[in-house]
DNA sequence: CTGAAAGCGCTTACAG
DNA sequence: CTGAAAGCGCTTACAG
């Protein structure tokens, strides 16, 4: 790594100042054509570029925005920072991820690193662990400090700023009632996850739909098993102990993981037990039956959030602050792990 | 988004200098403890934290890293960047992640922005535009002006860095070989990826293992499908026309999704056609059969080139370059897509 | 047409 | 114990 060419070397060479040598770099007109053709050939031929930080200092302007996320190894949220990504880079913009590991410590860490200047502006997915404590200081503090926020998925109505939802409550719904018209009583849910508000906000979905459809609510088979639980043995248990003809899983692994346990079990997919599961993963077309899904666009989702940031980012000064909230529709993805509707009627 | 407080503005307060202030913040020994308190308690309850662009321009360090990797759909790479991402933020970095969609024009424009001051070192893995076309000199521009590069998984020898590489001559030859010692002697080789070089040394390693066993080659049956091509009538193509046995997927779209045709097809698996995947996707557990596969370590990959990276980044000025190749070590994992060694003695 | 000055927010060697 | 000065790399309004 050779020294870095800048304007003082440059300035230097041809005995002129900075000043004149930044302003034949951009051609302004108020140089000379001999001192600009001079200056310009020597900055390309030695590879000259600005220094962005130098110029992130002097514009208040990064250029970047951050974005916090719960976990990487889940497809849902890999898909979503692809959208992101994409939008981002579209937009000129750099961005700076990070993993919170579902830790409200290194959350807030990380917003404390960012808000120093760092970047523009911040995508976030909370974590489990900030949601149960309901500690948005952090989040707050950043807001006043650097910039805008657009919370998705995972999201919280004590703080105001725009955010990006997939319908979990209508999902939910749409997901039961599925089941209850191919026939299915005994709907379980299962879930890995549990402090988290679109965990509650599909329980209420499903209990809507059993409620509308007039079958009964069986708590034992609303199963959302802590981490500390073995998750095999509660399944076993549910399948062992209670009446059960559908699964719903709220993340792939509850629903993949649920399905293999039961065939062990000896239970036909879909004929005994129906399996549904939220968020899409392509590996659910490869599985045996294939797995029926709920489609959350999170790809899209990520684009639009990253899309509402950084219009918020660019709008000018002064402009009053509405904030709005996005639902991404879902739809609901047909495979073999549910019996199909023609066959129930 | 009020004003971001200042030294400045705390100087103003306290009619003192801007050093002053900036030395109580440090608590230094030269400033008098009074002076130094209230400054202090002035600087915490107004949540003053110094601008990290400032401090980057003065100290010429970003503390921050680029990773550009050719995909982020594909669970190779994400969890080679789950395992940078969390060495990266253990030493105090932020990772600003890119990806090149195998484009070289991407790969240049990313490279060029990055190079601006914006990170302090680089990791990459090629894209196959970049490896096709042989063309480097981006990166020896990024390690001429910016800092160093690690390369790791695609890599090139026509660049003189640190490379973290699995090793995947004997890699694909203990592969071949275990298909072979289940008794498998028709071995196909299939993959949606061609003009990079961690391909030719698979098929390198797979044909080594031919010789060695004295089995014949059968070109036909090595099958890169180029992008344009339709995969399943490339793949339903071969298994009509040639004598196939066994499938080795280079990647694990091409694994799982041969062994699916395969299966409507009427072959059984792995009885007929055994399967063998490289690259170890959680999913490959809950596909039926389950998919024999070769796990790379993808996340001790990620740590390990992070760690030379920052360690290159982080040693002291005019230290001898020494470059090295580290090789991660795989292992095959066994399950049902293959048959037992057992079985076949 | 060219340059000196001020400034973005900070630090540190040096003077007083 | 405190502060003026120089500097990181750049831009722009202003003077000449």
């Amino acid at each position: 790594m050779k020294q870095r060419i800048t304007l003082k070397q440059i300035a230097n060479t041809f005995n002129v100042s900075i000043a004149t040598v930044s302003k034949a770099l951009k051609d302004s007109h108020e140089i000379s054509n001999a001192t600009k053709l001079k200056i310009q050939e020597y900055a390309y031929t030695h590879n000259y570029r600005p220094n962005s930080i130098a110029l992130s200092l002097l514009n208040k302007k990064t250029k970047t925005i951050g974005v916090i996320m719960p976990s990487i190894l889940n497809p849902f949220f890999v898909k979503t920072f692809s959208g992101i990504e994409q939008v981002a880079n579209d937009k000129g913009y750099n961005v700076i991820a990070i993993v919170s590991h579902s830790k409200l410590e290194k959350e807030i860490a990380s917003i404390h690193m960012l808000e120093n200047g760092l970047v523009d502006g911040l995508l976030i997915s909370l974590s489990e662990e900030t949601e149960a404590k309901q500690q948005f200081n952090h989040l707050k503090s950043f807001i006043d400090n650097a910039g805008p926020i657009v919370m998705f998925d995972r999201v919280s109505d004590s703080i105001n700023t725009d955010k990006v939802i997939v319908d979990d409550f209508n999902c939910a719904y749409k997901a039961t009632e599925h089941l209850i018209k191919t026939g299915c009583k005994h709907i379980a849910v299962v879930s890995t996850l549990d402090n988290v508000g679109i965990i509650k906000l599909r329980i209420n979905g499903y209990l809507k739909a059993l409620e509308d459809y007039k079958l009964p609510v069986n708590k034992k088979i609303i199963n959302l098993i802590k981490p500390r639980y073995d998750f095999e043995t509660e399944i076993k248990t549910m399948l062992d102990y209670q009446d059960v003809d559908a699964i719903i899983g709220l993340e792939e692994f509850s629903a993949v993981e649920s399905m293999v346990i039961a065939q062990d079990r000896g239970y036909n997919i879909p004929d005994d037990i129906s399996i549904i599961s939220f968020t899409s993963s392509d590996f659910f077309k490869y599985t045996k039956p294939s797995i029926t899904c709920i489609n959350q666009h999170s790809v899209f989702m990520g684009k639009t959030a990253a899309e509402i940031l950084i219009s918020k980012i660019e709008q000018p000064l002064g402009t009053e602050d509405v904030f709005e909230t996005k639902t991404i529709k879902t739809t609901l993805v047909e495979r073999k792990s549910t019996k199909s509707l023609a066959n129930s009627y």
